[in-house]
DNA sequence: CTTTCCACTTTCCATACCGTCAAGTACTTT
DNA sequence: AAAGTACTTGACGGTATGGAAAGTGGAAAG
């Protein structure tokens, strides 16, 4: 069976979020929020959502005296990005676009 | 500037629905339908939305005395297609992977 | 004729989700 | 004590999605 879309990362901001986290071993909330240009809100929900999805970890912690959040993808969260992508990649394929232009 | 992923194609069924058109001249509703396995209102719908949205040409007409739907990408969906495919190659490059499979 | 089919189209719904804005929380700093 | 930092939550409004079901305009069947 070919990979299906996976509904919690489809929406434009969730595979943002995720496509970012995917970059690197964690991301500070800020830096997530500045990359993409989101507000806090929209960022602390999606970021929850995943969470609950067992896509994402949310680390609290402190930098000095001040808190701050970092995420990370978790294996489940990596596995399904990877799946989501597969699944952009057949559905894209069966279009006939290539990155090699003809 | 980055380019955007559109609004009007990137929904599931939209994605697929546009994606099966980029990939042939022209395509008959109970193809599409049957292909990605949606309902006829589904479908009904997606592709007036598209052709609102001038991407989608719809066509009627009769193979012998039955009426029949086809479905074409018009120039400027084809455009907004390819555009959309970069918008999502831009996202999911962030992370190293490519929605074009090697 | 008139009922039934066919190939979609539209309407009705109920759910779901997205983002903005406002308010809240738990400290920390002034 | 008041104000600020770094988010979190709640209330809302607007949109969108899909299923079910009724509707439409012929064509075929009875």
């Amino acid at each position: 069976m070919t990979p299906q879309l996976d509904p919690a990362i489809h929406a434009p901001t969730r595979l943002q979020i995720v496509s970012l986290l995917a970059a690197a071993e964690e991301a500070e909330f800020a830096f997530v929020r500045d990359t993409l240009d989101i507000s806090d809100s929209v960022l602390s929900k999606h970021a929850s959502a995943l969470e609950t999805a067992g896509y994402v970890k949310i680390r609290k912690g402190y930098v000095g005296k001040r808190p701050r959040t970092w995420f990370s993808l978790t294996n489940l969260g990596r596995q399904a990005y990877r799946n989501h992508v597969a699944a952009l990649q057949a559905i894209i394929a069966r279009s006939g676009l290539s990155v090699f232009p003809q």
